[in-house]
DNA sequence: CTTCTGACGAAAT
DNA sequence: CATTTCGCCAGAA
């Protein structure tokens, strides 16, 4: 296993349900040590491999940041049936992943108490 | 080994 | 609302 972030960001992605969206920050907040920046750099080394939905990463404001893919980013979501506003951004109240369950967290490695704290409940 | 660069966000001003 | 500052991984050349 490598000790890096890229890992474990990578795998919390692949957790976004279809037709759902997180922010880079968010991504972040599951991640002890993982800022909002290193979210960003991950799947821009990583997350073209083709076995992480990439798509379902957006910005703070709910918009898509200016890279190469970002037309297609937002095709992808409003396939899987996120609409986006007048602004270009989505509703995350709407569309924003609630985040992993507890046992996802722990199974990448978070101590459990700390799992437990941030996996959203129910 | 060094240098470069790439998908962000919060707080202060 | 806009602008600025700081945070700090990993792969390529």
């Amino acid at each position: 296993m490598k000790d890096g972030k890229t890992e474990a960001i990578l795998g919390l992605v692949r957790m976004i349900p279809p037709g759902q969206v997180a922010s880079y920050g968010q991504i972040a907040g599951y991640l002890p040590g993982v800022t909002a920046r290193l979210v960003g750099f991950a799947l821009a080394g990583s997350g073209r491999r083709g076995d992480v939905p990439w798509q379902r990463v957006v910005n703070g404001a709910g918009g898509i940041s200016g890279h190469a893919g970002g037309a297609e980013q937002r095709r992808r979501l409003e396939e899987e049936g996120v609409e986006f506003g007048s602004s270009g951004r989505v509703d995350r109240k709407k569309f924003g992943w609630r985040g992993p369950d507890a046992a996802s967290l722990v199974a990448m490695g978070l101590d459990p108490e700390v799992a437990l704290m941030l996996a959203q409940p129910g």
